[in-house]
RNA sequence: GGUCCCAUCGUCUAGUGGCCUAGGACACUGGCCUCUCACGCCGGUAACACGGGUUCGAGUCCCGUUGGGAUCACCA
């Protein structure tokens, strides 16, 4: 019987739900529904002064947005001090860690000498062999590093990585108020939580060895590692605000569908051949840590934007009905709590949904569906609203009159008599309804818009095209 | 600066020594479709960073150079 494999999500909550942040949690959480795996959210929040509440449930909100549902947690590390306090007076009665009096001020006087002098920025042990304790100060804990020898870490995606324990720093595990630190409560949580694979961003690389070295104290079993490369910005830097939005949400609000944001993430670092637009099914049975890659990936928005329209394209009606209605509220469409007739809205979005690229894109286009009035387009309004085609809408509102029941038939043989009529091309009568109706020149298809708009809205709004044409010439 | 990681079109990537005259996708672009726009379809521009090896043969293996990134906190 093989062991369970177990993974987890540990961001801290000093910030929204970032890009990269998704990108860990989204490749954790595949991994595990890959192999029918436990997904544990962790909250590393020992650092009181910078994590809030808020955070954490704007991850939680982040994470649950692009559906990544975890089995066991959120833990938070706040609640389970006692725990890592205890791991912390272990290594200190084995004689693996002691205290340390030294001064932030001090510590920070001997790191600047040795970026100067070109040495390591490393600890100089000045407290390791200490036996008696310095009084009024109280100290942290270190842990005392091995200096000899090497450390390897055996990475599923960066290979075999040697670091020389002669690099490694006497960490501190124990602040000086008594509360831990990263390195000693990743440790200790990743054993307690019996995590198997350690998934995280490759910034983590260079602790990796620190830890092994932790867990080998403790008497601990090394999880596997594997360690996923950077997002990065256009100009190659980090992922940071310069860029644009980071955070998770941020594309929710710009008319992002999460699976698109997903989708996109993932082909970020991985690959399953060709295959650009994965479903949720699909990603879960074909993602593995073999095809993920060893390069640092640059977020480019115009892919993303692509992938949303793909989404929005293959997206059910009823499903965008729903989504773009906030939409349609903040583009100032419709009031807050105004009903919709739903199986219209559908067919509009129908005509839409192909076209536009964002849901803000898409709640902008059922503008002249769903107000009284078009403004129009100067320059559509001069080229097209002419006194040569008004006869030419005089015919179009007469023919549309006479329909009973509209239909794509029906209207098209009134848009083709009204041509053949006046023997010009359909174009020359559609461009022109086009602009009365829409007060554009790019629309869905004319018949399409007559049916949206229904025979009255269509007629009123050709007529007062009409009005228009007279009043200016 | 020390250490570590990385290196195929502008970008995301396929490629695991012969299938590569290097494939796909975004973006850009020519055309088709067409009532406009879009979708779609057909085509185009565009890359193995450089230098040494190894090999009958290298984008693929090794070394070096260059370039980029990460990290070196009483942050995580």
């Amino acid at each position: 019987m093989t062991e369970e494999i177990r993974v987890r999500f540990a961001p801290s909550p000093t910030g929204h739900l970032h890009i990269g942040g998704a990108r860990t949690a989204l490749f954790n959480w595949l991994y595990a529904r890959h192999n029918n795996a436990k997904f544990v959210l962790r909250i590393e929040d020992t650092d009181r002064a910078r994590s809030t509440d808020e955070y954490i449930d704007a991850i939680l909100e982040g994470m649950k947005w692009l559906g990544l549902d975890c089995d066991e947690g959120p833990f938070r590390q706040t609640d389970r001090f006692a725990v890592y306090n205890s791991y912390a007076d272990k290594l200190l009665e084995q004689g693996r860690a002691y205290h340390c009096y030294c001064s932030p001020e001090e510590l920070d006087a001997a790191r600047k000498k040795a970026m100067i002098e070109g040495r390591a920025l490393k600890y100089n042990g000045k407290c390791r062999g200490l036996k008696n304790p310095v009084e009024g100060i109280s100290p942290v804990v270190r842990f005392a590093m091995p200096q000899e020898g090497s450390t390897a870490v055996q990475d599923l995606i960066k290979g075999v990585v040697e670091f020389d324990n002669e690099q490694l720093d006497d960490l501190i595990i124990r602040r000086s108020d008594g509360t831990p630190t990263y390195n000693l409560t990743v440790v200790v949580d990743d054993v307690d939580m019996h995590i198997t694979h350690v998934i995280r961003g490759d910034d983590h690389l260079n602790n990796t060895p620190r830890q092994i070295q932790l867990y080998q104290a403790l008497g601990y079993e090394i999880p596997k590692f594997a360690h996923l490369p950077m997002i990065l910005g256009a100009d190659k830097a980090r992922l940071s605000k310069r860029h644009g939005a980071t955070s998770v949400m941020a594309y929710q609000e710009m008319g992002y569908l999460p699976e698109a944001l997903v989708n996109y993430l993932v082909r970020l670092g991985w690959s399953y051949g060709d295959q650009e637009v994965f479903s949720m099914e699909e990603l879960v049975e074909h993602f593995s840590l073999e095809n993920v890659g060893k390069a640092a990936a640059i977020f480019n928005p115009e892919k993303l934007l692509w992938m949303n329209s793909q989404y929005i394209i293959k997206s059910d009606p009823s499903k965008l009905a729903e989504l773009v209605i906030p939409f349609l509220v903040k583009e100032g469409i419709i009031q807050d709590g105004q009903e919709l007739d739903m199986p219209w809205l559908c067919s509009a979005i129908i005509t839409q949904q192909e076209r536009q690229k964002t849901l803000i894109e898409l709640a902008q286009s059922l503008s002249y569906y769903i107000e009284e009035d078009v403004q129009y387009d100067e320059k559509a309004k001069n080229k097209f609203l002419t006194l040569e085609s008004r006869p030419l809408l005089k015919a179009l509102i007469d023919g549309l009159e006479m329909i009973d029941d509209l239909s794509a038939e029906s209207v098209e043989a009134v848009f083709n008599e009204v041509a053949e009529k006046h023997e010009v091309k359909l174009g020359k009568v559609a461009q022109p309804a086009r602009v009365a109706f829409t007060g554009i020149t790019k629309s869905p298809g004319i018949f399409d818009i007559v049916i949206i708009l229904g025979k009255e809205k269509s007629v009123r709004r050709l007529r007062k095209a009409m009005e228009g044409i007279s009043e200016n010439e």
